[in-house]
DNA sequence: AATGAATGAGTATTCATTCAT
DNA sequence: CATGAATGAATACTCATTCAT
């Protein structure tokens, strides 16, 4: 019952240690895949069990923090004037390269809003391209948004399987299949 | 003190044994997924849990023990006169429909002989159909049996995190999206 | 970095957070015993948990300071000219009914000064109605003062396990049972 | 997830096992309660914490293994021919002075069917020996077999908060105050 | 060769208590 | 004096693997 804490650094590394989790999961969850242990996370994070169920009281809410930025990234690009679909495509797949996890857990989407929300940002920023993509005959007319996303969703799938020091050259080989892939 | 076990059906029951722990294994990976409690496995089969491990000491050679038959039907249809490449995919995607576990294990192939085996046995079928989708123009010439293959990835990577009952219409989908999908 | 307490009260709110902290307590102790978390007290009180330890250092100072009410209202009855022991029981009862959190500490009680003069003052209420109820017959003559408590004891421990909505008749039963139990 | 067993006494531990998972759990709940650490439970009886776990799936069924014993016991003496409600009685107050988590558990019992029935074999066993006792006039007309219950949770209430040592005097004064105790 | 029980490491989660600000 | 985050011990439960019979 009774807990003798080592060292208790204050409330002031409670940003700190957000971002430490947020780190820490980050590298976990793409090379240990969404399901690794959250205990690694907090060690690695160098911070304490309870801080982490603090933080992320679900592991879910933890991975949506993690991948709030990839989206993040996703819409920078995007809201760059002049940006195409393939500059988007180009970095799904950069972060696709790095790690699937982000991806993976908007396919689960379903489960929990936070999931649904990113999934719903993805496809907004997807849709806002095809205008563009359509005119410019970087992909045919008929291919919807919906359709740029099940294609984003194989890449990923091919990619969750292979090395990673592998997956530059077969999401490459992926795209060059699909009818809309960058170039 | 002593234990004497219920029902022993002794040595002669290692084949019925083998069967079912397969029957059951593809049952369980099928709805759980290839990490599924081994001992859910032993339970479903009516086998104890040291069998289980007699006859297959990995997981991993429970599961090619599975796929094995999976590789079979491809073969079968594949060695049928006149059967295609179209055929080939067709018969994947039936499989995908109700397992992605089959194909995930094979891309996941180099930690073992028996994996790359199985690879290995797709990857020949492909091949064999090659010449008469190229012939045909069901598939661009500049598309490789290696391509089709990662195709194949790609379809069940994108299945894997679909509902089993939307599968169908997300499988057909994709093969829309790749140059040789079947019609 | 530095941390920033939103509302930081400040000192003058001491009080508040007492009264805070004991409504708070009350409530949750009664609906979920007295070994509720802590944590829980302090958020319903919207107090901070440092707050909690500082006015309450242990769990059964917090519970005495609770209680301490329901002896004050117990008191208030037996001070009442003309009150007689059937209007105390009457009373414990209706606390009971409502929890039986004050009662199971009472019975703890050797483990804390606090917690004794909790009981002495039960004991005292008790005691001073016991001429009446000898002369007017509610209570036989070889019944002492303990003998009511202890079948105080009896009915809360009764009710303990009772859930809330069938306490009101079990406590008539139980008394209906014992030689003093009020009308 | 590699495990490296330090002894396996094998199957045939399996009825000593449950045996000394019972006696521990019965010492446990004695003295610590019914809400006591599991693992204690595992440790005492010497165990490994998933034996205890195959042998009894929830604390409860644990419980319940114990507390057949104390009911099989009443049983007995109920069935012993000439024996009387005092008798049953006695024997109660025996076991609760050693422990009264048994009748806390029956007095939950509405969670569970296995708590059910023992809460129906307590009942069956005090119905069966009204007749006799109103006969005898140890018991007055009025009072029904549910009243003896109640009054038997009346009393381990009581003795639920009474240090041990003092048990056995606080069940002989409860008992002189209800119209059914035996002498 | 089959059985099924035994084992304990691993992981998730909760909560009492401390402490920097 | 308040705040609320930090900490980690404690506990429940699962499951891969081994082993006596």
């Amino acid at each position: 019952m009774a807990t003798s804490p080592r060292s208790n650094r204050g409330p002031g590394a409670a940003a700190e240690n957000r971002a430490a989790l947020i780190a820490a999961a980050r590298s976990i969850f793409a090379t240990h895949g969404l399901d690794a242990p959250l205990s690694s996370v907090a060690r690695q994070a160098g911070v304490g069990q309870g801080s982490l169920y603090r933080h992320f009281p679900t592991r879910y809410s933890l991975a949506v923090a993690v991948f709030q930025e990839n989206a993040d990234e996703l819409e920078a690009i995007a809201s760059r004037p002049g940006s195409t679909l393939d500059d988007v495509l180009r970095a799904i797949t950069d972060q696709a390269v790095v790690s699937t996890a982000f991806f993976e857990m908007i396919e689960i989407e379903r489960s929990d809003v936070a999931g649904q929300q990113l999934a719903h940002r993805i496809s907004t920023i997807v849709t806002s391209k095809m205008p563009e993509a359509h005119a410019s005959g970087r992909a045919p007319d008929w291919v919807t948004s919906d359709d740029v996303i099940l294609g984003v969703a194989m890449l990923v799938g091919a990619l969750a399987k292979t090395a990673v020091d592998e997956r530059r050259a077969v999401a490459a080989r992926a795209w060059s299949l699909l009818p809309f892939g960058p170039r």
